[in-house]
DNA sequence: TGACATTAGTGACCGTTTGTTACTAATTCG
DNA sequence: CGAATTAGTAACAAACGGTCACTAATGTCA
């Protein structure tokens, strides 16, 4: 058998600077859009992500609500991790490591905080390239797991039109969806349940608000996929 | 508008003792398997996940490639992030963060080195706390991609039979497929291709060998699933 | 040698799912 | 009022997917 290093196990571990970057996102005027902060005078780029080392003791996702909440002025309701990031690119507080942290909020949450401000993810300024990844990095995971965790309902308020719910796939997704085949298959999921609030938005027939109140699954897995590969 | 706390992004960054924490899984005897490093003695637990701590300015993959190469003597061809951990749950080395990261190595590679052993994922001996979460999200990880990315080949020698394969998935989603349906949906995806080999195990007729090989992807996306949520 | 067990691979049936078109319903605007 | 606009549904045809039944090629054993 070949030579082989000694076992890492028993080295101590060094000391790092780690930093929970989060990636609020929430969709804005026909895009999904992420907020940024005003970088301090002097910085290099302008605007970055909001971002924190986590306090001794602290969970990553509470680092992540904590950070969220400075700027939001309420906590997001969900948390995804959207990877770690050690590669030597340019971090604004020089961290070693980041944590990607994606954050959901609907359209219709609080003001921002001052310093702040919303861009669609297609027309974003410069960033670091540290957090120009983890964006990235971000959006893919939202756009990864949107069929398979109930992330697109964190977009919206507690109640929406189905048209809303359609809207947000066709954000996340990229491209159109077929009314008839997407709620169609929404009806055979139950996820949503009607409730007997209506909302006219100008002209046109009303809405009907629904909320998400997910039923006991159906325990039919079906037959794999191949066809889901991204890479 | 209300009070708010000022902005964490001018704050120093602490130094935190980080891990990258391997999960290296491969088929073994019917049973997706994990490789456990024997820890030093006087170690509560007996066994640990091979870890490290990454050296500067070494990426996640890399210190991941690194440990998993000491411990199985040839680096693993399949990396994906498992999440970062950083409940206050133990960790063999004391690491304030861990950083999983799930390795696949197909059934057939070299023998591990000395001090190590497989354990399939339902006889696992005790772990710390840290890395029992790290396994556990790890599995979760494998078992939730393999219809996204081409994991199950990584758990596969370079050509293989259809049979192999589907054992593969089936270990992966912890179900029986049916043969006929796996092979249609397969053959439409155009991610394998023929070789003129065929492998005879034994008895019945002898398979013929694939490798996997994946064709231009079809634009052709579908709907929206909405019976794939796990949460 | 020949019957049988075992594993590989395929054809076909048929109910379900899904893309699409086309319709009806309820509202605002002019 | 009629046109425009948005919501919601029915129904058809094609594709998909679960299942059964079959053929094919090998080893085992009487």
């Amino acid at each position: 058998m070949r030579e082989r290093s000694s076992t890492p196990m028993k080295s101590a571990v060094r000391r790092t600077t780690l930093a929970v970057d989060v990636v609020v996102l929430s969709p804005r005027a026909d895009a999904l859009a992420v907020l940024l902060v005003r970088a301090p005078p002097g910085a290099r780029e302008r605007w970055t992500l909001p971002w924190d080392a986590p306090r001794l003791d602290e969970g990553l996702e509470d680092a992540a609500s904590r950070i969220a909440e400075a700027v939001l002025g309420a906590a997001p309701a969900f948390f995804e991790q959207a990877g770690a990031f050690s590669d030597g690119k340019r971090h604004p507080g020089d961290a070693d490591v980041s944590i990607g942290i994606v954050a959901l909020v609907p359209a219709r949450a609080e003001a921002p905080a001052a310093d702040t401000e919303w861009f669609p993810l297609d027309a974003l300024p410069t960033l670091t390239p540290r957090h120009r990844a983890v964006v990235e990095r971000a959006a893919a995971v939202a756009r990864q797991r949107v069929d398979q965790s109930p992330l697109a309902f964190r977009l919206l308020s507690p109640t929406f039109t189905l048209s809303d719910l359609q809207s947000v796939y066709e954000l996340l997704l990229g491209r159109p969806l077929h009314k008839a085949s997407f709620r169609r298959a929404l009806q055979a999921s139950y996820l949503v349940e009607p409730t007997d609030e209506w909302r006219s938005e100008g002209r046109g027939r009303p809405a009907q608000l629904f909320r998400f109140a997910p039923r006991k699954r159906r325990g039919a897995r079906r037959g794999v996929r191949f066809d889901l590969f991204t890479e």
